[in-house]
DNA sequence: CGTTCTATTGACATCATTCAACGCCGGTGG
DNA sequence: CCACCGGCGTTGAATGATGTCAATAGAACG
């Protein structure tokens, strides 16, 4: 776990707090929020909570959930290095989900105050903000639309085909990486029983399109998967 | 359907444009855009259109969806007055929808600039803006939420209770509306087969629970229906 | 007035869930 | 140190909900 930290701090340069944090320091020096660190399980905020920040994940993962009234988990999103975390929360000025933590984390802080800056004074950040939530619909309308188009094995394959973008830039064609959630998670995310999401890894692995061992999944013809995916539209 | 026109018109005084234009228009006097109609089956904007202007519809329905490689189309999502169409472009600076008409409409156009100037320059315009995009993407979650937990009658019954509450501000218990689009295309929204959703409605309907006639559905008891999906999450 | 689109209904097939049993692993307490 | 326990994961068998295929009929539109 300590090797996967250092090895996600390259996004550090490309990620939103950095973007946003550009733009405020040009008229505010010294605002620089520091990163805080949290551990597996431990929560950001819950459904409820007051709406006064955002967040941006720099290193290690989390899950966003709401809660039915009968207190069922429902996740809503996968968070991972760069993203922005509380768009959602404009609506009501209230958080609409909680918050927690897959693995050793750290987040940086953009109080709404400075949100508001950013978006005011920079058009670079106005724009980097906009897109930012313009781009999180789109993903969740590809969702969608992979929940309605696709049968359980394409939505699994596209959920590790988006996992490994989002944890290696790398261009070889076989991809490693780990999933930080449970089995539990992966099928909630993406509607299906957790038995179901078992038996497709096994029979991928069985295949040899992939290699499943404990938490690490290995892609073993990236392309080959697209295609796949491709092809059942 | 000119009756309908009309009837609708009274949302026009809480529909973004409005609230948008109010802003606008306190420091320029005069760029009232004038609202533009089209017919059935018309197009607003199209995939991979240039993104350079949102759109409020002000009377009227329409439908956004996306095509797959394969020609397919995939409705992400429907229209009605006071709707702003087009946020998803921030993105990359294109529509990633084609927009089609259901109805004989008419919107209006914000351009890009006015909508930049309305989030700079006031309070009221940004804050506006902010909860609408946000308001968008916890709209996609529920629907998410609906894919994934619910089943074929619970998705269906979400699906007409969310239409009767924006045809409809009356507290009767039952309601009446018309829908504006097909079977095939609630289908294709709601991610099952159009002879499933026609089974469904016969089936409501033997049951007391729904009246459906053409196009025209009635719900008996708005409450009821409520009660029926709260029990089943 | 015919062609095409939309909608309904029945019979059948199938994929995914549910139920059940079991193994593995990590943590915790004796 | 070992035994126990709870959460996670795998696999099999049976069930059921929903999709697919097919036939038909009405509505819309030129």
């Amino acid at each position: 776990m300590r090797r996967q930290l250092l090895s996600n701090v390259k996004n550090y340069e490309h990620c939103a707090s950095c973007t946003l944090l550009a733009c405020l320091c040009k008229q505010r020096e010294g605002t620089r929020s520091l990163p805080r660190t949290f551990r597996r399980g431990e929560g950001l905020f819950r459904l409820g909570d007051q709406f006064d920040a955002l967040y941006v994940m720099q290193v290690g993962s989390a899950k966003s959930f709401s809660n039915t009234v009968s207190g069922y988990e429902q996740i809503t999103n996968f968070h991972f290095p760069g993203d922005l975390m509380g768009l959602e929360g404009f609506d009501k000025m209230v958080h609409v989900h909680s918050v927690r933590f897959l693995e050793h984390s750290s987040v940086c802080r953009i109080s709404i105050n400075d949100f508001n800056r950013a978006l005011i004074d920079s058009d670079t950040g106005r724009h980097f903000l906009l897109s930012r939530m313009s781009h999180l619909i789109v993903d969740e309308q590809q969702l969608l639309l992979s929940l309605t188009k696709h049968d359980a094995k394409q939505r699994l394959v596209k959920f590790l085909l988006d996992l490994s973008k989002k944890h290696n830039q790398s261009t070889s064609p076989s991809q490693v990486f780990r999933l930080s959630m449970t089995r539990i998670d992966i099928a909630n995310y993406l509607g299906m029983a957790i038995e179901t999401i078992s038996r497709l890894l096994s029979k991928m692995h069985a295949q040899g399109v992939i290699k499943v061992n404990k938490r690490q999944i290995t892609l073993c013809d990236v392309d080959d998967l697209r295609a796949y995916l491709l092809a059942s539209e």
